[in-house]
DNA sequence: AAATTTCTGATTTACGTACCTCAGTTTCTC
DNA sequence: GAGAAACTGAGGTACGTAAATCAGAAATTT
């Protein structure tokens, strides 16, 4: 049987009220009590039984969402998945709440988020957006008291307790990679489109793959990145245009939303014209068929619904001050191909 | 606040025994009474508070993970993380306890599921091996009430509940895939070393390996499959053989253990044959440093981590009778290339 | 040495569920 | 319509922890 309470007061030798001083940092112990007891907490291995005492508090977690107003797909794959954790709160002791908020707007998100400081709930999961305002909001949460988890688009520094996202830099590097490998010798340019240069996630993916296909392939023209605004009808109109124009063009990596329109252009291309290589980000409805029809060739993801349940379960570790595993928590850079699609 | 059986009780107007009667089904209670109750526990949308009635209980949960007593770094691995599963028990009212068996052996694998009936445990993980008595073993113990997760080796049929594992098939497929598209238009042949065609998981990774590369790439020539036991020294006999006999041995594809060989192989071959295009399964810190020094291009992976968590979950859930979250169960064909490494 | 402050113990109630007992009521059987 | 059987209610204790009260002991100050 593992130890309680009681063992504790026992092998301290002191009585059940002490204890609970002790452990819920309850003022009134004297110093050298209070050792005694840790004492005897180690030397016996205690370890609060977690569920008895949410029980006993009638603890919950109210937990916020603040994601960008969107209409791509990923974002909806995403709100989906919160929505899913909405469903499966009372299980969890959660209370979820979703924040809409305009994208790409720092001063507006970070308004959001110190409104959420009126009532401040025990952990907060944002996507970022890389402005100061934003930064100085999430800091004003975390002195609150507030657990901090970025969700998809990070914002480095010590404000955030955690990131549930990948590493967009070696996302890019890995589009190169396969890029590279899957163009073998062939020479020719290679069109990149991208939602917007504003965005951080979009900077590192692009920053990665010119640095790793560059070195794997140095002879190929790696094109001007087209700003394609993560509309599909925008995006479709710069690759229509591009497949037009580029009678060389040996492969396409898209690294933002708005898919549609890179399959729709894809689809439309002169018969004339060999297929590039395409490779695009999030594994959407769109991009499956396009994946599954040959139109793209490879997809990398991450998975909405891990990032999701990672960002409440660090919320709720953090909230109670206990660790998490780590490997659990780390969010893949899915590689799929036609093959191996979920 | 979310409804407690006392808001059956009084919905119900019945009393808290006659709740508890129905809701742990014991005997006692008339149909039509019954029916009341059940009515209004849908009609107020109650949930057993899992954690109170574990409390409650001072239930825990028995496991046993059956593994091959191997000693190849997967499966050590493997046990790895069920080590740590093992620490972390008494936070997630686990008791799990882990029985070796010798590899490849149905009759004795089926003997040590037999002795577990002696004391049945709440569910059984088993690293399952192709065979009839097996099979049988699987049967009874699941006809004793112990919930069945297959792990890593799928044993498909009625008997086990749920595999935690990946489509060995379309992992293949997958590696077949990659092959092609890395050699691209390039002819030659392509070696297969596997652990042992006895084996389900191996069997399944050949034929989507072939079927896939010969639909990607049918000039190529495919040889016969060698097997090196996932030993690491007969797979580098294997393989340092095959590169010095095969002049245009453009590829390599291990889908079995024992790529220490490979890798040794590898990079022990002649000064003039140019490294074929390797892919390998499983990563472990010798496919790792593969990976990173060039030798291997590509490795599939199955996180064990997340297997032997998931087994958990699933296990758990088994017991209790509750749906688990399908997508967070399924377990990924990771793909890993030298940029995605985790 | 008295008055105060600080610390500690003993005890109680509560959280939501499980499980038991015992008394009492219905319903069935002959 | 009596006896047996089946059903239901009322109430208690328990699980491990939290949180509170109040009395009393110990240490500190005046």
């Amino acid at each position: 049987m593992r130890p309680t309470v009681h063992d504790i007061a026992e092998t301290a030798g002191v009585s059940l009220a002490t204890v609970d001083r002790v452990l819920n940092r309850r003022p009134g112990v004297k110093a050298a009590t209070r050792e005694r007891v840790e004492a005897a907490i180690r030397k016996i291995g205690f370890v609060r039984d977690m569920a008895a005492a949410n029980l006993a508090k009638g603890r919950t977690y109210p937990l916020v969402f603040v994601v960008p107003r969107g209409d791509n797909s990923f974002m909806e794959g995403l709100k989906a998945e919160i929505e899913a954790a909405i469903a499966r709160a009372p299980q969890e002791r959660t209370e979820i709440a979703i924040r809409d908020v305009p994208r790409f707007d720092g001063p507006l998100l970070a308004a959001a988020l110190d409104r959420l400081a009126a009532d401040p709930p025990a952990g907060v999961a944002v996507v970022a957006v890389d402005h100061p305002a934003v930064h100085a909001a999430i800091g004003r949460l975390k002195e609150a008291g507030v657990a901090i988890v970025t969700l998809v688009s990070d914002l480095p520094g010590p404000a955030r307790d955690h990131f549930a996202g990948v590493d967009n830099l070696a996302a890019g590097r890995t589009a190169g990679s396969l890029m590279g490998r899957f163009l073998g010798g062939r020479g020719g340019s290679v069109a990149v489109v991208a939602g917007s240069m504003l965005v951080g996630d979009h900077r590192d993916r692009l920053e990665g793959f010119r640095a790793r296909l560059g070195e794997l392939n140095p002879a190929l023209d790696i094109l001007p990145v087209m700003e394609g605004r993560d509309d599909p009808d925008q995006v479709h109109a710069l690759v229509a245009d591009c497949l037009a124009r580029e009678a060389g063009l040996a492969g396409i990596y898209s690294l933002g939303a708005g898919n549609r329109g890179l399959i729709r252009a894809l689809g439309q291309r002169p018969d004339a014209a060999a297929k590039p290589v395409a490779i695009a980000h999030e594994l959407t409805p769109h991009t499956r068929a396009g994946l599954q029809s040959g139109l793209l060739d490879a997809i990398l993801n991450q998975d909405a619904g891990h990032e999701v349940r990672s960002a409440i379960r660090v919320l709720k570790a953090h909230a109670d001050g206990i660790p998490v595993i780590a490997a659990q928590e780390r969010i893949r850079i899915d590689i799929f191909l036609k093959d191996n699609l979920p």
